[in-house]
DNA sequence: AAAACGGGGGC
DNA sequence: GCCCCAGTTTT
C-alpha cells in the first residue's frame, strides 16, 4: 500500500493551465466569455443535457433576438422554443427561460440577482447553473460542478464524494479560494480532451503521475 | 438514491 | 437502433 502525495492546488492548476492552453476553446467557452449575468443563466438552462455546440448555436439565435431580461419576456414561449431548437427540451426550456426572464423584471427589477438562493428559486436552475452565474457574472467566488469536474476530482483523488453537491463542498476545502471560480473551466477542458469519460488519454495526461485513476480500467 | 424529464445528433 | 449529452426535478 503505497501512500501517494496529495495534489495541491499549486501542482494541479498549472497542469490544467497547460491543458487548456493547448486547445482551441470549446463553443461554448466562446459563449460563456460574456460576463452578462442573465446570458450566463439562459445558456446554462439551455445547456441542460444538450451537447455544447448545439447549445452556443440556440443561444446566440436567441441572444440575437432578445437579450434582455424584458425583451425575453416579450417573447412568445412558441417563439423562444423555435429559437432554441435544437436544443434537447426546447419546449419546457423555452417556458423557463421565459419565465425567469418574466420573474427578474417583475421581481428583481430586471437584473438578474446576485444571490444564489434567489438564483435557485428560478425554474430549472441548480447549484451547476447558480455557481456558474455567481462565478463568471458576479465574480463571486463559487465552485460550478458538472459531470465533468464530478468526474475528473474523483478520478484524481483529489477527493471522494457520490453526489455533485458533496464534491461542491469537498472541493472548497481542498483549493484556495482564488481558483474556485476557473477551476470549473480549467476541468472542464481537461475532463474533455484527456480525461473523458471512458478510455482516457492517461498516456498523454500531464496529471497522471499522481493520478488515483479511480473507476478506470482501460485507458489509452 | 434512482428515475423521469424528453430530444437531436453521431455512429 | 443505440448511446451520449458542461442537469434539474420529482418520486
Amino acid at each position: 500500500m503505497t501512500t501517494r502525495p496529495p495534489i495541491g492546488a499549486g501542482w494541479l492548476v498549472p497542469r490544467l493551465e497547460r491543458v487548456r492552453a493547448g486547445v482551441r476553446p470549446t463553443t461554448l467557452a466562446e459563449v460563456e466569455r460574456t460576463r452578462d449575468p442573465f446570458r450566463l443563466l439562459v445558456a446554462c438552462v439551455i445547456s441542460l443535457r444538450t451537447k455544447d455546440a448545439v447549445t452556443a448555436a440556440a443561444s446566440a439565435r436567441l441572444f440575437a433576438v432578445a437579450a434582455t431580461p424584458r425583451a425575453v419576456a416579450a417573447l412568445p414561449e412558441t417563439r423562444v422554443a423555435k429559437l432554441i431548437f435544437p436544443a434537447g427540451f426546447y419546449n419546457t426550456k423555452a417556458r423557463q427561460i421565459r419565465e425567469i426572464a418574466r420573474r427578474i423584471v417583475a421581481e428583481h427589477g430586471g437584473y438578474v440577482p446576485g444571490d444564489r438562493d434567489a438564483l435557485l428559486a428560478f425554474p430549472g436552475v441548480g447549484r451547476k447553473t447558480a455557481n456558474l452565474v455567481l462565478g463568471l457574472g458576479f465574480g463571486i467566488p463559487a465552485i460550478c460542478v458538472d459531470t465533468h469536474v464530478h468526474r475528473v476530482s474523483n478520478r484524481l483523488g483529489l477527493v471522494r464524494t457520490k453526489t455533485p453537491e458533496q464534491t461542491e463542498y469537498a472541493l472548497e476545502e481542498v483549493l484556495p479560494q482564488r481558483y474556485w471560480i476557473e477551476i470549473n473551466d480549467l476541468m472542464v477542458t481537461f475532463g474533455q480532451q484527456i480525461c473523458q469519460p471512458v478510455s482516457p488519454w492517461c498516456s498523454r495526461c500531464p496529471l497522471a503521475a499522481r493520478c488515483a485513476r479511480v473507476g478506470v480500467t482501460h485507458s489509452r
